[in-house]
DNA sequence: CTGTTAGCGCTTTCAC
DNA sequence: GTGAAAGCGCTAACAG
């Protein structure tokens, strides 16, 4: 209630010109109560007089030089800052030094776990490298996704990390070679030829097909969101239909046929379900309903296999709708992604080294803000199969 | 791992400068590919050149002041700004103007759902009212929130929300009434006058006892985290008490009777369990185990009652092991907040308003830092309900 | 060892 | 209408 929709269209503030805002500012004065002005905090300036001596003291105190400062002075200036509870202004000190240690990070969906899990490990290696990360969550949406691409611009962030949902490639002329270094989560950009980190999703779709065929499950359908821009779903799908291929003995070669001996006909299929809409969800969830009745009538085996988290939510939610709590006996799931409800719900995973990916992710950026020039380079990290209920045989 | 802990305890800086990467820093000319040197990003000069007018004009166009601009001078400008691909930097404007409309955000705990939700009403209401929200991730480290709080501070932002585990007093100097405005979310801050909002906790704990009294539940335990500073913690606490008290008739009034007409006597315990220590963990859960073996033997209906998702969650994960699947049968649970698998694990939830608790946090602040100054508000919103499969009866 | 002098990129009087 | 000049808080040459 009351909340987002009906506001005053502002103009644009932040991205844009346009209005600053008109109002406010004339009401400064004194108003209501604790009326005391703001105790404008100390500057440099105000430690130098305190300390009397000269700002560059100051500065160079602040930045460690120390061994060029006599123990007097130092301990004057010492006092002086604790005196004034100073904190050197680091707009203003990225402002002269030219770099101002924020990296941005760029999150399509901070519902995702897997974006929150990620997003540790960049923070962890952020303070390892002593840099701030401006955390920015587009929400989903693609819109969110360009402004906040341009803010990161505007505060001249050092380097960003992108877990895009698509940008429309045009907003990347600034970031990328060219300009501000960055390094793409889970996903690549099209137009892009940055650093990327993420999962190695040919092995890990591997894993989860070989799991399932060792189970006997014989009717694998593969459940992603739209393809759309984002490269992981897209190459998950491919390697699920290759390793089903090679598995039972398909177009590949015969050697993987041990993998499978008694080679029999495995039936793979995909099935795109687009959590946006809920007309869409719904006939998704139908076209699935009929898939897995049919493979009942067959006698065959079926299986789903979620590309990912919310995916698999989804799916698990309507299983348990329709076959109830022991939906794990009437369908058999597996999901790339292992959030914290997983276990409790009983879902077979194959989860990725989330941290690794944040931590290796701030780590390329770091080497390229630090000059690195060298051609984009790829970090995949192996997922690993954790077995539970849903995939029971 | 390697991160904080062991550095040289440098002066100030971010938190800690010292070493600030020797090497590199030579290396600057050509090196291995695209040694294209960085194109420096337009300044606001560049583009006056580029326009052939002064920098005021430019700066004039950037903050809207176009009235005061001939059609044609606002052309050029207008061009020059498109083919520099100019962007105006914010932290400069910041510097200069006093305000960088830039508004920090610390969160205990972005594994919560809680702080997610919470986190898309602040954005949302960033995006209205032209902040840039500063997200910071106490990820429960004390230690963290204490760092952020510090560097909050350092980068200027013109207000913070704070969503804290137990600041030490000391940090609070800076906000707070005297410094920086301040909203705290969820739970207040013993030093600390400021702003509030969260959950309506006494009702939202009734809310639950009732339904739970209805349903014929006569043994309640609270479970919760260990109180330490965390004021909805002891609230929700106190309330669930306290409602139960009344309920049945007890020290309060004898109006609430009707609430429970066959006066019975029911149990109320509180159970502290310390989500940071498997043997903590252990050995509440153990004694849970204990409790509600012996509920059984004295034929009374138990239910949990978990303070938050977190520990509802646990406590989910502990039946399900213990009593499979079907656990719901065994042990009736309740808890305050509805993550998203609340619904799949079939848990009876209270729910909170998290995006309107954002929202009006960033409300408040704005509020704030536009100059009004009255006493602390407080804004506690109404949970709602959600009964699912986990309170049977 | 220490202070003086220029700015970083932008806004803002204050004249023209 | 438009621009020149003076800083915001800080760092980085250069002199002493």
């Amino acid at each position: 209630m009351s909340t987002g929709s009906a506001r005053p269209k502002t103009p644009v503030a932040l991205a844009a010109p346009g209005s600053d805002g008109a109002g406010s500012k004339g009401s400064g004065g004194s108003e209501g109560a604790t009326a005391f002005a703001p105790p404008r905090r100390a500057t440099i300036s105000d430690v130098a007089r305190e300390a009397g001596t000269g700002k560059t003291s100051i500065s160079r105190y602040l930045n460690g030089e120390l061994a060029a400062l006599s123990p007097d002075l130092r301990a004057r200036i010492e006092a002086a800052i604790e005196r004034l509870d100073y904190r050197p202004n680091q707009m203003a000190r990225g402002l002269k030094r030219g770099r101002n240690r924020l990296l941005g990070l760029l999150l399509a969906d901070l519902a995702n776990p897997y974006s929150v899990e990620v997003l540790q490990g960049v923070e962890a290696a952020c303070h390892a490298l002593g840099y701030m990360p401006l955390i920015c969550h587009a929400a989903n949406e693609i819109d969110m996704e360009r402004r906040y691409l341009q803010l990161l611009t505007t505060y001249r962030v050092e380097g960003v990390i992108v877990n895009a949902l698509g940008v429309p490639e045009s907003m990347l002329k600034p970031i990328g070679s060219g300009g501000i270094p960055a390094v793409l989560v889970d996903r690549t950009v099209d137009g892009l030829d940055a650093d990327m980190v993420g999962l190695d999703n040919a092995a890990a779709a591997r894993l989860g097909v070989q799991h399932l065929l060792a189970h006997g499950y014989d009717d694998l359908v593969f459940v992603v969101q739209p393809f759309e821009r984002v490269s992981s779903r897209r190459e998950r799908e491919a390697a699920f239909r290759e390793s089903i291929g090679e598995s039972i003995g398909g177009p590949a070669d015969a050697s993987a046929r041990t993998l499978a001996p008694h080679a029999r006909s495995v039936r793979a299929t995909t099935q795109v379900l687009d959590l946006r809409e809920d007309a869409s969800v719904e006939a998704a969830l139908a076209a699935l309903d009929a898939h897995i009745a049919d493979a009942a009538r067959r006698d065959a085996r079926c299986a789903l296999f979620a590309a990912n988290a919310p995916v698999a939510l989804r799916l698990a939610l309507h299983l348990k709708a329709k076959f109830g709590v022991q939906w794990q006996q009437h369908a058999a799931l597996i999901a790339i992604d292992d959030p914290e409800w997983a276990e409790l719900a009983g879902i077979t995973t194959i989860r990725q080294p989330t941290h690794e990916i944040g931590y290796r992710a701030v780590e390329f950026l770091h080497e390229r803000i630090e000059g690195m020039a060298l051609a984009a380079r790829a970090a995949e990290f192996p997922g690993e199969l954790v077995v539970r209920a849903s995939t029971p045989g």
